[in-house]
DNA sequence: AGAGGCTTCCAAAGCGCTTTGGCTATTTTG
DNA sequence: CAAAATAGCCAAAGCGCTTTGGAAGCCTCT
């Protein structure tokens, strides 16, 4: 059933029937509801292939999947998903993954937005002066960026938790317990996100007059195996840290074995506190010693990317408008005073 | 730059131009060059939405993701995702990620084949007599299952792991090794793995004459936290297992808690073996006891899946062909003989 | 020399929609 | 009451490709 049938069967021109369907106001009230009483009787459904190409709108939202061999797309872009799922299900928005060149995404960015194969992209894992996002600025396809870049002279869209803040408190947090070798184990830190959550720790430490040591303070990719890494390389120098905060509940896994390795004890002899991106599998409630978390769920930030990007896309959002979304801060077990 | 214009630039007409770029037979050699030529000087790409209008392909593949409050995409989704990408890329193949009410797949699956919206689709997770396998089947458009269904009069294209023959020859260890309690924390039983896992198991066990009892087989959603409680529930048991075989590193690292908790020790008191899809941030080698495993790279999957998926929409691959790998069975500290 | 067969190309007709420009009534306005 | 505005509809022209159904030119064969 195409739009040719269903006109002629109502006798009326495509025009009219094409205008009916899609709300146009020059056409009779009664005219529309008959017809879109038949299209609907009869299940019909415009031809996506078609309207595209008339219109150049593909009703998708596309995302930009580095790969190759070396690069491990991060777990947490499957919970994400998730929330992105939840909303675009209820709006029809399919999305798509266009896998690119860990090395050359731009060939990718610049092949759909050429071939408007999306009518909008979302960004993750922005860095600092990220050159995707001014690539995607510059090409004019509407965008949001999930999480912050710096350094540009232009404003964008974006979505993002409030990274700063959240270190910052878990920090000020461990400083109030009498804490005052804390040590931070990192996401990568050419990451936007990992640099603000340094950057929170570290204020909350000048604010009480201590500093983060070069030595205290380790950036690497979220695996639990570097999490054990790096726990061990604090844990066993002579002035060891008495508290760490972590990047990761992954990670944090891994300090946890580390510490039980070193014959420590959490919260006894170090207090720990890891961001919890809220995996459905691994909850910090359930770490031997319940673990404290700055919690933020991912899969929501997916849900409202994919209904500001919707919004973006219908033309009801415009312009650059950013989002910071607070971050809790739950205490729990792996928690206490310094060591005396 | 159209293909108007090309053929235009060209003094060629637009059908030579196409078939020339197409590798149809009727074009003089010499033309195509010709062609071919001013095509890659000119950057010329062909517009994909008036194409796929026109010829019904649209190049790319489609999956149709459950979702919902309730539901938890499987965090294997994304390894399977990374393997996928790193053989699309090189083809240009696209993903669409089509979100459906996880109650009802059925609707998305028709529309997105009624409006040939990918040329080919996957299944993943599938049950026996799953569904969504006949529709598609009905559906007439190219699938591929990852994972295998059971009783259907049909035959159809599948890649699978030899689940059966993994947990078989894990428990075939285990009981040359004396152990004669084993247990089983199985996923979801509803699913063809889980099933197949657990009909290795009791083959193994039956070749000795031993039973899997129904209090020594778990079956859950494969969380940390239902390791973790499956576990802990075998082992306060009177007679508790002295093995026990696991069927993901996630629930893996709640057995391991819960062993600790009650005061036990691996490989002392319990061995333990567990099925790994091969994450790159959580690997068994590096758990606080060296974890055996079966071990099959989900990653590779997704490369073998989109390559198969690739033949079938240009014809190359045809019927119903399924393919099993074999799963390594990787021994590490985590097993020993069984107490006495 | 004429019939038949290749080779190489083309004009035009789709694919199924949206949108432009225009046309005919009907209503409003000065 | 004539002129202007408005409401409601339509024919046709795209969107940019593929594919059908020739057609022209050149060989080959009998």
């Amino acid at each position: 059933m195409n739009l040719k049938q269903l006109s002629h069967m109502l006798s009326l021109s495509q025009t009219t029937v094409s205008r009916a369907l899609n709300g146009y106001p020059e056409v009779n009230e009664e005219t529309r509801r008959r017809v879109m009483d038949a299209a609907k009787r009869h299940g019909y459904r415009p031809n996506p292939s078609a309207r595209r190409l008339a219109t150049g709108k593909s009703g998708m939202i596309g995302y930009v999947l580095p790969t190759g061999a070396a690069v491990d797309i991060d777990p947490h872009f499957v919970e994400f998903l998730s929330g992105l799922g939840d909303y675009a299900r209820a709006h029809e928005l399919d999305l798509v993954l266009s896998p690119a060149d860990a090395d050359d995404e731009e060939t990718t960015y610049r092949r759909i937005v050429a071939n408007r194969q999306v009518d909008a992209v979302y960004l993750s894992s922005p860095r600092p002066a990220d050159k995707r996002l001014a690539l995607v600025n510059t090409l004019g396809i509407p965008f949001l960026v999930h999480g912050r870049s710096e350094g540009f002279d232009f404003d964008y869209p974006y979505l993002d938790i409030d990274n700063e803040g959240a270190f910052h408190e878990a920090s000020r947090l461990l400083i109030q317990l009498g804490h005052k070798r804390l040590a931070l184990i990192n996401g990568n830190d050419r990451e936007t996100f990992a640099i603000h959550r340094e950057r929170g720790m570290r204020r909350a430490l000048a604010a009480s007059g201590l500093t983060l040591g070069e030595r205290h303070i380790r950036s690497v990719a979220m695996t639990e195996e570097n999490g054990y890494r790096a726990a061990r390389r604090l844990l066993e120098e002579d002035e060891r840290p008495t508290a760490i905060v972590c990047s990761s509940l992954i990670m944090a896994l891994g300090v946890v074995r580390a510490v039980r390795d070193l014959g420590l004890a959490i919260p006894g002899d170090l207090s720990l506190v890891a961001h919890d991106d809220v995996f459905p599998w691994l909850r910090p409630e359930n770490f031997p010693v319940p673990l404290s978390t700055t919690r933020s769920s991912i899969r929501l930030a997916g849900a409202r990317v994919a209904e500001r990007l919707a919004a973006r896309i219908s033309g009801l959002e415009e312009g650059a408008r950013g989002e910071v979304w607070p971050v809790d801060l739950v205490v729990r077990g792996s928690v206490a005073g310094a060591p005396v």
